[in-house]
DNA sequence: AGTTGCCATATTGTCGACAATGTGACAATC
DNA sequence: GATTGTCACATTGTCGACAATATGGCAACT
């Protein structure tokens, strides 16, 4: 995938926080930093071989983004969500998963739902190999396009900005290992409901999916 | 109003860049710097006589919180909402008040209803006394409460981060001035709504009452 | 054994300095 | 008049230093 930034382009428009910031998100999101973990800011400094400026910075940034926590003089740590936010953050969840089908479905092109028939047979070629660490991101990345299909940048922000938090949950906890036969259904389900552009049945198929998944979560989970 | 946090706890949980982040806050929320605004770093260093650090630290939590824009180089700016984003912004609020009457609607408490109506009758003093300084954090706080009263900690967080984002439209036209009649009318119908209980009713009620907020600032932008 | 005091150390919060960047003003050239 | 080149200056990005804080270990005391 060809990047369309040249380096002019990046130099002149990302800081070493701003990639300090992502670097860290990723190793959030990638389980490679777990929640409470304690993110030290020497360590990022010998890591990124940066000063701690950008790092200090980088940190106040995940901190408005509800993925740390800053403690004063004490370090910084990923925040831990506990049951009730698990539950809530699927709550949001599923009204903004339902509120993005019930505007799609009645707008949505005949070149969109060919995608999204693309992204149920490559989530299914994901988990026929059995590979977690491609079939989750795969997954998180079908339904942010669905979001992203609606066109309203500022629900697809704030969507995003809850998968992130999600991200604190265990990994594998937030989406079904490897694709479970009824989840992956419930994809198959969900792009039919698109298809039929019916703003009700896409909404109520998709906040099914979101509420079943956390159904699946409290399963795995106790 | 007793504050109960003491100096000790402020020392300890504080710090200046928490501060600075607060205080660049209530300037934007209070329309002394407009959106567009350049916030010059040395402007605040005289303004708040501090170094530079806190500050550049507040600005990157602001700007994740998508109130200001930071460019390399060049400074950190108060954002600007386009009409696409006030309408994508209301449509979100709309999703976010109607989700919580729908929940809060069979769980209110009586004591809750009176708190309600208590708040019905300052927004009613406030409107009378004809002052927009007044009236305008009073209505906002007001839905703040409503969406507090159902106990979900991260709606009430992913609706306050959509407020304080409205807030960069023009401070009068995001609240009918002066509270308009029929803004004032429709607070007492979300009242009666919650009152009785009905789910759907007052998840309605709600959302009509933020279309009609949308509608009314068109009319005053055009 | 439990409590208090002291110290060393790791780490964080803030400071000021230096270098880099962008912008505007002005002069020179076409 | 339009364009180019140069310079000064304001501002930003990062750096390293200093001071402050929290924590844990150990000794002294009850």
């Amino acid at each position: 995938m060809a990047s369309t930034m040249t380096n002019l382009d990046l130099l002149q428009s990302r800081t070493l926080a701003d990639l300090v910031q992502q670097e860290i998100l990723r190793l959030i999101k990638a389980g490679e930093i777990a929640a409470g973990a304690k993110l030290n800011e020497l360590t990022f400094v010998q890591l990124l071989r940066v000063s701690r400026a950008p790092i200090r910075e980088a940190f106040r940034a995940l901190e408005a983004a509800g993925l740390v926590k800053l403690e004063k003089n004490r370090g910084v740590f990923v925040r831990e969500i506990s049951g009730d936010e698990a539950r809530e953050l699927y709550q949001l969840r599923a009204i903004l998963d339902e509120t993005a089908g019930r505007y799609l479905a009645p707008r949505i092109s005949d070149t969109e739902i060919i995608e999204l028939q693309g992204w149920l047979t490559r989530l299914e070629a994901a988990a026929a190999t059995g590979q977690v660490g491609d079939y989750f991101p795969l997954n998180i990345a079908f339904h942010d396009r669905i979001v992203e299909m609606t066109g309203n940048i500022t629900l697809l922000e704030f969507y995003r900005r809850a998968i992130d938090r999600m991200h604190l949950l265990r990994r594998q906890s937030f989406s079904a290992p490897g694709g479970s036969n009824p989840s992956r259904q419930e994809h198959r389900a969900i792009v039919a409901a698109l298809e039929s552009r019916d703003p009700d049945l896409a909404a109520a198929i998709l906040r099914k999916h979101v509420e079943n998944g956390y159904q699946r979560f409290l399963d795995i989970n106790t």
